[in-house]
DNA sequence: CTCGAACGAGAGCACCGCTCTCGTCGGAGT
DNA sequence: ACTCCGACGAGAGCGGTGCTCTCGTTCGAG
C-alpha cells in the first residue's frame, strides 16, 4: 500500500532533522552537536525530536552510517576498474583524503575517537566496509589478471578472518598472509596518514601534504606488489 | 627563597586535581570528563577548581602533556640502544601499543579527534615530539652505523621540515627523501594501526592482534631498510 | 601590623540530554 | 460515517554541565 500522508511527513521531518544535524556536525563538530540546537532549526521544541530519534547518540549513529556511506560512495566513483592497480589504489587514496579534507568533522566522528560509549557495530558495519571493499576489489583484480607474483601461500586462519580473506579478492596463488598483511597494513596507513594530516600530528614535519601523500601512497602500493 | 606554605598546598591541590581527573579521564573518557565530578572528587565546589584551571580545555590540555610524556617515556625506556636498528623498532612500536592498550582514553585523547576547540600547540608539542624523537634516533644511529644503504640524496626542503630531517637523523648519505617519507609513514602507520585496533575497526578483519602487529611493524621496518 | 592578593563557598546563568504530561489530530477498523 | 487508539508537538521540569560573580576569610609580603 501506498505510504500515508503521516508516513510521508514522518520521513519528511526525519531527513530534515537529519539535515540540520549534518550542519551542525560540519559546523561544530560532533562533541558540540546539540540536539536541543538541532531541534531549534527545524524549528521544533527539543522533546519533539525524541518523537524521531530515541537519543543524541542513535542521531549520531544515523549521522556516522550517513558518512560511510558517503566516503563509501567517493572511493566506489574515483575507481576506474579498467586502470592498471597502482593507479587505482592512488585514485581512491586521493579520493579518501579529498572526502576526509572536505568533511573534516564527519572524519573524525568515522575515523577518531568513538564518541558515544558504545557505537551500534551492526548498524555501521555495511556501510563501513564499502571502502575497503574497493580496496579488496583492486588487490583481486591484479591478482585475477595476473599483475601479482605468486606467493608463498601460507594460510593461518587464526590471523586473519575468512571474511578479511574473502574481502581482500579470496583465495588465489597471489595471495599468502604475508600479502594480505600487506593489505592491511596499507588500508589502515591510508587512514593514520589522514588522520595524522586532519588532527595536526603533521604540523612542522610535512610542508607538502599533497605530494607527500601521494609518495605515501605510492610507497604502500609498492609495498603490496602494484 | 624556599615556596610558601600557601604555594606549597597549591602544588599539592593541583596535582590533586590533575590525579582526580586523570582517573576520570580513564575511566569514562575525555567527552564525559566533568569539571564539577572532578571537583567533587578532591572535596571542592566547583568554582575553587577554576583559582587552579582557567578552564575545562586547559584542564584536558594539562591530561594531554602528561600523556604524551607518559607514553614518551614507556617508549624511551623500551628502546634498546645497543639493539639492532630492527629490535629496536620494534620494541618501541610494542611498547606505545602496551601504553595505547592499557591507556584507551588517554590514548583517544592524544591520538584521536582533537576534542576541544583548538589545542594548544605550543605547551603540547615537546611532549608530542618525545616518541617521534625515540624513533628518529633509531634511525639515525641505524644510518650512522651503517646499516643502512646510501641513497640517491634528493633534498627537497618544500616536502619535509627541517626539523622533522633534524629528527630523522639529520644529514646523511643513507637519507634521501624517499627513505625519509618511508620513516614518516611508518611512524603514522605505527599509529594507524594501533588507532584501528583501539577503535575497532580491525574487529572481524584481525584475529590474532599481537602477532597481526608483529608483522605489520615488521614488514614497515623492511620498508625503512632495518 | 597592615593591607592587598589569593582562596573557598555559594548563588546564579544559560545550556544540555532526557522524561513526563497534556491537548490535538490523523487514520484504521467497525 | 463514526469511534477510538496511537502518533504527534508543546510545555514544564529534573538533574547535570561549564562558567561567572560576589562575599567573607586567611595568608604573607611590605
Amino acid at each position: 500500500m501506498p505510504p500515508t500522508a503521516r508516513e510521508r511527513v514522518r520521513a519528511e521531518l526525519t531527513r530534515e532533522i537529519t539535515d540540520a544535524a549534518r550542519r551542525q556536525l560540519a559546523e561544530v563538530g560532533a562533541a558540540a552537536l546539540s540536539l536541543r540546537a538541532v531541534a531549534r532549526e527545524v524549528g521544533m521544541v527539543s522533546s519533539a525530536v525524541y518523537r524521531y530519534f530515541p537519543s543524541r547518540d542513535d542521531l549520531l549513529t544515523r549521522l556516522i552510517i550517513d558518512g560511510y556511506d558517503d566516503v563509501g560512495a567517493a572511493a566506489e566513483a574515483a575507481d576506474a576498474p579498467d586502470a592498471p592497480p597502482r593507479d587505482r589504489w592512488l585514485a581512491v587514496c586521493r579520493a579518501v583524503r579529498a572526502w576526509a579534507r572536505s568533511h573534516p568533522h564527519e572524519y573524525a566522528l568515522l575515523y577518531g575517537s568513538p564518541v558515544p560509549g558504545y557505537r551500534a557495530p551492526q548498524d555501521t558495519v555495511p556501510a563501513a566496509a564499502r571502502v575497503a571493499l574497493v580496496l579488496g576489489r583492486i588487490l583481486g583484480d591484479a591478482a585475477a589478471s595476473g599483475a601479482l607474483p605468486p606467493a608463498g601461500g601460507a594460510r593461518d586462519p587464526a590471523l586473519i578472518s575468512d571474511d578479511a580473506v574473502a574481502v581482500l579478492g579470496g583465495d588465489h596463488p597471489a595471495f599468502d598472509d604475508v600479502v594480505r598483511t600487506r593489505a592491511l597494513l596499507a588500508w589502515s596507513s591510508l587512514y593514520g596518514t589522514i588522520s595524522f594530516e586532519l588532527f595536526g600530528h603533521f604540523v612542522g614535519s610535512v610542508q607538502d601534504g599533497d605530494r607527500y601523500f601521494d609518495r605515501a601512497m605510492s610507497e604502500l602500493a609498492a609495498l603490496i606488489g602494484f
